[in-house]
DNA sequence: TTGAAAGCGCTAACAA
DNA sequence: TTGTTAGCGCTTTCAA
């Protein structure tokens, strides 16, 4: 049998007070309110003894807010990104808040239903790693005076607060390396969304081979999240088409990972000998042999930044605030794979 | 300026209908309640035209039921986690119902936080990988009427539906797969958790370990999501204090993930004799060098199973059909690192 | 110091 | 065929 679960009214009427009463005591606000100690008490014992839940969904109709925060993001199963959820969500519930997570799997559609759906049911702000074609939703978004802050990439026609990454130094800062350490005919294996970290990450490298005279070698492969295997071929054929190669610097780990895949199907000698470096660091990348030279987001500082903006907005609502584009810095881990081997490429 | 979103009463006010009509309407209920074609036509356009979105959150008060599901499992990180979930979600999107993922941590209180969250917020239906001590909670959800499906674990006590894997005859498979490549002295590592479904496992290995006469061997370290350096360090110790194994059976993926970092800096020759087996399937195994031998759970008919109990619920609450235990069977995945090695470990 | 009552936006029983 | 209206459970203004 379902035992409806009681209501302010049934509370009150059993203590043979007002709702008012109860619903003050139930936040806290008997003091300020100037109800009696002993009722307040009164009050509590009883909420206490039944064990009193309060209903949220009507507590949301009341006061327009739920207290609830979306996070958005393309896979949340990316080590990366749950990373970011683990930590926005601590600081998230010692405010109060509640986060939900979702993968918007860089699909435009998905992600446009997402936002109305949790619009509808009245989230109180949303963190964003927008896909393309979002631009509409966002704004729609902002005039409703809904806090929105993007992350990993911004969105240069909107006027809304942003958290990314130094992608054009990093990507600068990987090549250089690469080079330093003996390579030179470094191939860059990006995908080809237009995507603008994707963007700053290519003429990172672009400027790094440039400023050191030597000639760019770029794979785009087509973004497709359903299929590893397509983006595995495109590798390998990569490979195959372009043997004189010494160093490979990817644009993302999840290309990173696939690429090591299609290396070792492809000659399982030539991870010896070829230098390897990506975007983003993960424990596979450390625990893989050779261990895989990675430019780190930093990831707590990035959560602690996005939680800030966000609070800043949910306090004062009024706030006409100009928003900001944070741009924090990556740090360059330096592992076996990038390191001048003993040997050189047969 | 935040312009307050149109209500039903603002439509039917401009269009000259009444609330019910524009309700009806935009349930899909015009047919049905005889409206005319016309009017029906006329409130459409309008909902279109100024792209009316309903207030879910009024809609939940009003009906009682919010048409979203929760998920909860111990990391949605994890492949395997992420993997069913993004099965069930389709699942649902296809019956109208959208699903809420959420990480445990195998934490108790973090659970019952989540569980009381969505009770508060009238979620329809819980699908729930329990970690110990959250009997209480889900006897409440049960006598409520709210439709509960355990998942990977189940609880004995209680009567409820649960999806399972086969973890004993999987555990017997492979440690028989081991012994029949010529394994003798395996050891079985584990965590200290008093979970069912490592019970089961243990349970597998000691029963295959005895029909064959031989001596099981087992490691059992402290759970600690957030410590993979203590669980790195129990299994550098344990390699040290047993020199003679010859084959490791990992009893998560987890587990195996660290185990293999820990093998190889402890001494990278080691991984070439040492055999290699664990449960659940994951990319990295593949690819990682040699590839694993896994216990694969079968994903796509566990997320289906999944669905079908909770929609079964779902589509007549008054039931009072029986709960089930449905146990599914998977798959052994013989690779490399469990195979037959040309020269026996030094 | 406490209570009455309006109202958030929606659904649906009942009336017309 | 369409409209009136009560009420879901809560917060909060105003009155007592």
């Amino acid at each position: 049998m379902k035992k409806k679960r009681p209501s302010l009214k049934d509370i009150a009427e059993v203590l043979q007070v007002s709702t008012t009463t109860v619903s003050f005591v139930l936040n806290g606000k008997g003091e300020e309110k100037k109800i009696s100690k002993q009722l307040i008490a009164r009050v509590e014992n009883y909420l206490k003894e039944i064990n009193y839940k309060p209903n949220l969904v009507a507590r949301s109709l009341r006061t327009g807010s739920s207290r609830v925060l979306v996070f958005m993001v393309e896979d949340i199963s990316n080590y990366f990104f749950s990373k970011i959820g683990r930590i926005i969500e601590d600081i998230a519930y010692n405010n109060d808040y509640r986060v939900l997570f979702c993968s918007t799997e860089n699909n435009t559609k998905r992600t446009q239903d997402l936002i109305q759906l949790f619009q509808e049911r009245q989230v109180d702000g949303f963190i964003i790693v927008p896909p393309t074609g979002i631009e509409l939703e966002i704004q729609n978004l902002i005039e409703n005076d809904t806090p929105v802050v993007l992350f990993d990439r911004k969105i240069n026609t909107l006027d809304v607060d942003s958290v990314t990454l130094n992608n054009y130094e990093g990507a600068t800062e990987i090549t250089e390396h690469l080079i330093d350490q003996g390579y030179s005919k470094i191939a860059f294996i990006t995908i080809d969304l237009d995507l603008i970290q994707m963007d700053d990450r290519r003429k990172g490298y672009l400027s790094a081979m440039e400023e050191n005279d030597l000639k760019p070698n770029i794979l785009e492969i087509p973004y497709n999240t359903a299929n590893a295997e397509k983006c595995n071929a495109a590798i390998t054929q990569f490979l195959f088409d372009n043997p004189h190669i010494d160093s490979i610097f990817f644009a993302t780990n999840y290309l990173a990972q696939n690429g090591l895949r299609a290396i070792s199907r492809h000659n399982d000698k030539l991870i010896k000998f070829l230098g390897i470096a990506c975007f983003d660091d993960n424990i596979f990348f450390e625990m893989y042999s050779p261990s895989i030279t990675t430019f780190a987001q930093p990831i707590e500082q990035m959560g602690a930044q996005l939680m800030e903006i966000m609070l800043g907005h949910l306090g004062d609502k009024e706030n006409t605030k100009t928003k900001k584009a944070h741009i924090l810095n990556g740090k360059l881990i330096k592992r076996e794979s990038s390191l001048r081997r003993e040997s050189i490429k047969p």
